[in-house]
DNA sequence: ATTACATATGAATATATGCTCAGATATTAA
DNA sequence: TTAATATCTGAGCATATATTCATATGTAAT
């Protein structure tokens, strides 16, 4: 009774709506670039870092002494945040103040908080 | 010149910024929950599940057969989905039909959708 | 009951990833 | 230049995680 067929080694009970899925879906481009907005705060000290920069400016090593992490560990989670453009950096003499790049992320994390705590 | 001193092993420059922001700062079980909800979308699998979600209900061998994985896959990576409550299911017979739970996570994807194209 | 289909699940494996450690780079002061 | 501070970076390790495989469960039809 189950209209179904096969193809490549998938059982598809309604095509059309996999047909329909596959129409609306997103190039491969952007949901590897969607992806690893997520990825980038699905992880506790990101996901601090970007929290704590929503109040202002840090340094590397207040941000270390915030999270109570190594400055490495920071700093290796800080160029993973500015490869995506999601911080910048200020540099006064040798120190370097790191910052939102806009105020998206913020966005979003203030949508899933709403999400969770109701 | 700098007033920094040590605690914890770790250097602080800007004391009053880390005190604010540990005062700002959410609770770990906030923390902890709002990083779930961002790995559940940090994957390309789940993301797509999610993404497929939003145009209507789809049953696991749709979802295996649209996503080109296998069905326990799909399965597992369902159950992620069903523990964080991001998807539901009704069944119908045999078949379990999948769709999203509520429109907060299509907010959310939106949102980082507009982030990345412009 | 038995068969077939749809899905779920546990264990194992392979890959991804966060942190540490050691050392490099950059900036400033002496 | 030398020393000190702040940060960065690559390699290695330990853990997390996505998929596969084999098997179990649940539902419907014969």
């Amino acid at each position: 009774m189950a209209d179904y067929e096969d193809r490549c080694q998938c059982r598809i009970i309604h095509e059309e709506r996999v047909a329909g899925a596959r129409k609306m879906a997103l190039v491969p481009n952007e949901i590897e670039r969607v992806a690893h907005f997520f990825k980038a705060l699905a992880d506790n000290t990101r996901l601090r870092i970007i929290l704590a920069l929503e109040h202002g400016e840090m340094c590397v090593c207040d941000l270390a002494a915030f999270l109570a992490v190594s400055e490495s560990a920071v700093s290796h989670q800080l160029r993973l945040l500015r490869q995506l453009q999601l911080v910048t950096n200020r540099r006064q003499g040798p120190v370097l103040y790191y910052r939102l790049a806009d105020d998206h992320v913020s966005q979003v994390t203030g949508l899933v908080l709403e999400h969770i705590r109701e």
